[in-house]
RNA sequence: GGUUCCUUAGCUCAGUUGGCUAGAGCGCACGAUUCACAUUCGUGAGGUCACAGGUUCAAGCCCUGUAGGAACCACCA
């Protein structure tokens, strides 16, 4: 295969996906099918993430691109590390936001959902959600998601509902769970209840109402102040403060409910603010959270006016049936014509809303599932406190615990048929047996009505929070089951937006500690939102919507993944734009090009040997030939040479691994030595990279593995070590470093890397799941010689660029070693026209570094010129010098500082001592 | 009111247990260019690390305070 000389990811993608697919490398390896009945063996190292479940009904966003870009990259990487992987893909149900879809479908079509039996709707969302589901998947895949397939889990499959079912029988019994009536949030146009988590509070304008209520038996009134007139015909009562002076002579008494014949009581309660309004506070316990507890307190009736509706109900016949809209003006009407009315101010209050259609949600009184959140949120406060679960970031955690101490208990009724069903049935009303219970437990919930012990059961028509189920997730997933051994329970990561740390990830730890009596996973990384270019928040209604899926296309998914990872922190919302896409794309086409550079040394290699000429691949260590450099190289780098042990290249490897335990030895099939100083650098340069992204993947830095990476593969790989090859090439060394490069590359950029590694003419199998890189052997102190090139290289351009004249001139070199042995090498990467040795005293501008002897062969004009340059650079010199002599003349530095750091201080003296006073020199010279 | 976070280059952000001259990407300026790559190569300019104190031999980092900004939770008759 050849490669073309730009990569075009669109022409690889859907090959090497469906290539690793049907290899059977997204599976887990030694246990491939865990099911429920089925028990495996537990094994050394697994590691298991499950996806947070995309709508099987939609299509992905740009934060589901960053989800995948995370959670695939650890997968993969651990793949590699040969580690058991099991990455399970999901589907949700979305009960609430797919019924929205299909309600609006359905009203489109002139129906309504009270025409059709809850079974009848089920079935129908189930054919509709059928008919999407899909997309997802194949997006899924387009982003390159390495995922099981097989054990892809959908919020309905069976597994969910029966483990839903049986903590919830668990919960029933265990008494977690109580059937209550309170009030709840009420979404009157979709008719459902809320959990308080799904209520948005929005600050809205609004005008408080000043209404005068008579008191009974004297000419005195009482003044209240209301947001809500229309729910006066639920008043029970009108309370103030009991400190308040102004009130204490009538606590007791009772007032005439305007508009009405009833008649309701003064109460005394710390609830009413005596600061506020008029400081009187008219009581609506069946439409009011503070004044339910008020109720509560002093035992008052409970009068719903709103009905399900949203329409008026239990008030005087005038008002009956109006919407709450109509009621309130009509209230404030009849009440102004009472001249009841005695005052209107407008205020900024904040309004809780449906989230979905924002509609006002009406606290309204239903009888409702509750879970008693004070036991199962204790349990997990306790795990969380001793620290067994880690938190990236880290303060999400105590935010986590902040919430849970004051949670409420937690409605888990919705009136929408979209969902799994609670399995209760109530006793027939008519049944006056004390002895049956009122509800029972059973799953029988395909059937309207249950008979047990001669007892008729209807049953219960509601259906159960999406987020009840979906709390199980890391259970059922990983097909979780009592007393047995399960090697991916709990999860090594969860890995979600930091936005559902409430909603989601909080109730799976409560969930799963209730259930399995562990954590269910031991850490948690939480991404934040992905924020336009300006940091605004993506919306259709700005225009400024990223979709994944459009990037992938244009500029590949290797190119997407590396894009939104780069500058990228945990929990911080933070800003996305295509130019870090774009610095992605290029990443791959500089690795695809080097690849094809190296290919096509390769190449030519294979054809000298056709021809009968010697190469030095495949030749021992022992028997090693060397290559022409080592001609070139001084004798001091030849007899440093002094490779290590073998056994201490394991120790290496050991000590550096952030691994538990030592990764398996995999021979390489290239074997391979360093004959240059060049090539040992690259070596320990690939070496530390390794390691640094060893740490950065532990700790989940994945904007610092990118840019470990891509400085290692460009500024290193490309622009030193291919560049220096190109004199003296070792073709074993090419091979073997490049293959290294791609590993570690290959979580972050899948397809690019399995790409090339296809169209190499050597490598094996795939890259998928070959072996993490050993550590590769090099000689040290040739490595750190080529540092020094490198600085003379830097040097020397840099001083082309100071020259006036934007003109190369010769070099010259004294009694220099590390010039001399390097001459082709210094010419080719400075472009200067000639290397030559220095005969007599060279003359010319000297470059400025301490310890090199190197000319550049100018004329005493040009010289001159470059007098300014020199001038800045001496006082640049000085300035270092100055600073780093204040810290030697503090005496408590040299006492208290570690004795390295001391050591260091007096080399870098030393060395800019040395420097400054020959730069010195050379500028009176000029002068 | 409670909880948490942020303030570092023109922009978006890194900066780990305090330790050499504070980094990256993008952008900008100057220069290069047949021979892997213009999705290229080389060089450079940009920073009082919000401010004020303190601890320390040493502070972007730790402590206290101030200013500005953000998110979430609760409440708002």
């Amino acid at each position: 295969m050849k490669f073309a000389s730009s990569y075009e990811a669109g022409e690889y993608e859907t090959d090497i996906y469906a290539a690793w697919e049907s290899s059977g490398a997204f599976k887990p390896k030694k246990s491939k099918h865990f099911t429920q009945e089925g028990q495996l063996s537990p094994v050394d190292h697994t590691y298991s993430i499950v996806m947070p479940p995309p709508n099987a009904n939609g299509n992905l966003h740009i934060g589901h691109g960053l989800t995948v870009a995370i959670e695939d990259s650890l997968i993969r990487y651990h793949r590699l590390l040969q580690d058991e992987t099991w990455y399970i893909p999901g589907a949700d149900h979305a009960g609430f936001e797919t019924w929205v879809v299909y309600e609006r479908n359905l009203e489109k079509q002139g129906h309504s959902r009270f025409e059709y039996s809850r079974d009848e709707l089920y079935q129908n969302v189930w054919d509709f959600v059928a008919e999407q589901r899909g997309n997802m998947e194949l997006q899924l895949r387009a982003l390159g998601a390495s995922c099981s397939w097989d054990d892809l889990t959908f919020t309905l499959d069976d597994k969910v509902v029966k483990r839903v079912y049986q903590t919830f029988e668990k919960m029933w019994k265990d008494g977690f769970i109580y059937r209550g009536e309170k009030l709840v949030n009420y979404c009157p146009k979709h008719q459902t209840a809320f959990a308080d988590i799904e209520v948005e509070h929005k600050d809205e304008k609004g005008k408080l109402w000043d209404i005068a209520y008579k008191v009974i038996g004297s000419d005195q009134e009482i003044i209240v102040s209301t947001t809500r007139p229309e729910t006066l015909f639920g008043d029970t009562a009108v309370a103030v403060n009991p400190s308040d002076e102004r009130y204490t002579a009538i606590i007791g008494q009772s007032v005439k409910l305007p508009l009405t014949d009833r008649e309701i009581p003064i109460i005394a309660d710390e609830h009413a603010d005596p600061a506020y309004g008029t400081g009187a506070v008219k009581i609506t316990p069946a439409h009011d959270y503070d004044d339910f507890e008020v109720g509560n307190r002093h035992d008052l009736e409970r009068i719903r006016v709103i009905n399900d509706e949203g329409k008026m109900e239990n008030v005087p016949d005038a008002y009956l049936g109006l919407t709450t809209e109509e009621c309130r003006k009509k209230v404030l009407k009849d009440l102004d014509a009472q001249g009841l009315l005695r005052g209107e101010k407008k205020i900024v209050h904040s309004v809780a809303h449906c989230y979905k259609c924002g509609t006002v949600i009406e606290p309204t009184l239903k009888e409702q599932w509750f879970i008693d959140v004070e036991k199962l949120a204790g349990l997990a406060i306790r795990h969380l406190k001793k620290g067994e679960i880690k938190f990236y970031p880290e303060n999400k955690g105590k935010v986590l615990i902040n919430y849970l101490e004051g949670l409420k208990d937690w409605n888990i009724s919705r009136q929408i048929p979209w969902g799994i069903p609670i399995p209760m049935f109530k006793k027939n009303p008519e049944n006056t047996d004390e002895n049956a219970p009122e509800w029972i437990y059973d799953t029988r919930v395909d059937e309207q009505t249950i008979e047990v012990d001669g007892v008729t059961y209807f049953r219960d028509e509601d259906t159960f929070d999406t987020w009840f189920s979906s709390s199980h997730w890391p259970i059922v997933c990983t097909n979780w089951q009592e007393g047995k051994d399960n090697p991916f329970y709990p999860l090594n990561v969860m890995e979600t937006g930091a936005d559902i740390l409430f909603a989601w990830v909080a109730r799976m730890i409560m969930m799963g500690i209730y259930v399995t009596g562990e954590v269910p996973f031991k850490e948690v990384y939480l991404h934040g939102l992905v924020l336009d270019s300006h940091g605004q928040k993506m919306s259709k209604s700005k225009g400024n919507v990223l979709n994944p899926l459009d990037l992938v296309e244009k500029y590949g998914s290797d190119a997407f993944r590396l894009g939104i990872l780069r500058g990228r922190s945990a929990g911080l919302n933070q800003a996305f734009s295509e130019d870090s896409v774009k610095t992605g794309r290029n990443l791959c086409n500089k690795l695809w090009n080097i690849s094809r550079f190296i290919q096509s040394l390769v190449d030519e290699d294979n054809q000298h040997i056709l021809n009968g000429n010697k190469t030095n691949e495949g030749l021992s260590e022992d028997d090693k030939g060397f290559s022409p450099v080592n001609s070139q190289q001084s004798p001091v780098q030849a007899t440093t040479k002094n490779y290590r042990s073998s056994e201490d290249r394991l120790n290496v490897v050991n000590s550096t691994s952030a691994r538990r335990t030592p990764i398996k030895e995999s021979p390489s099939l290239v074997s391979y030595a360093t004959n240059s100083m060049g090539e040992d650098w690259i070596c320990r340069e690939i070496n530390n990279a390794r390691t640094n992204l060893m740490a950065q993947m532990r700790d989940y830095r994945f904007s610092e593995a990118v840019e470990n990476l891509q400085s290692l593969i460009w500024d290193k790989y490309a622009d030193w070590f291919i560049e220096s090859q190109k004199m003296y090439k070792n073709i074993p060394l090419l091979k073997k470093t490049l293959e290294n490069i791609l590993v570690l590359l290959h979580p972050f950029a899948p397809f690019v890397t399995e790409t090339i590694w296809q169209n190499l003419s050597w490598t094996e199998g795939m890259i998928i799941n070959h072996p993490w890189p050993e550590e590769l052997e090099y000689d040290p102190i040739s490595a750190e010689n080529f540092d020094r090139l490198r600085a003379a290289i830097s040097e020397i351009r840099r001083t082309y660029q100071d020259i006036p004249g934007n003109k190369k001139y010769g070099i010259i070199f004294g009694d220099d070693s590390l010039i001399d042995d390097n001459q082709v090498l210094v010419q080719r990467l400075t472009g200067a026209p000639s290397v030559i040795a220095a005969s007599g005293n060279p003359k010319g501008i000297r470059i400025a570094l301490a310890g090199r002897e190197i000319y550049l062969d100018v004329d005493e004009k040009t010289v001159k010129d470059y007098s300014n340059a020199l001038d800045e650079r001496i006082l640049a010199v000085g300035r270092e010098l100055d600073a780093l002599n204040a810290r030697m003349m503090n005496p408590n530095y040299v006492d208290k500082a570690p004795a390295h750091l001391v050591k260091e201080t007096q080399d870098a003296i030393k060395e800019k001592e040395t420097l400054i006073n020959r730069l010195k020199k050379e500028r009176e010279l000029i002068a």
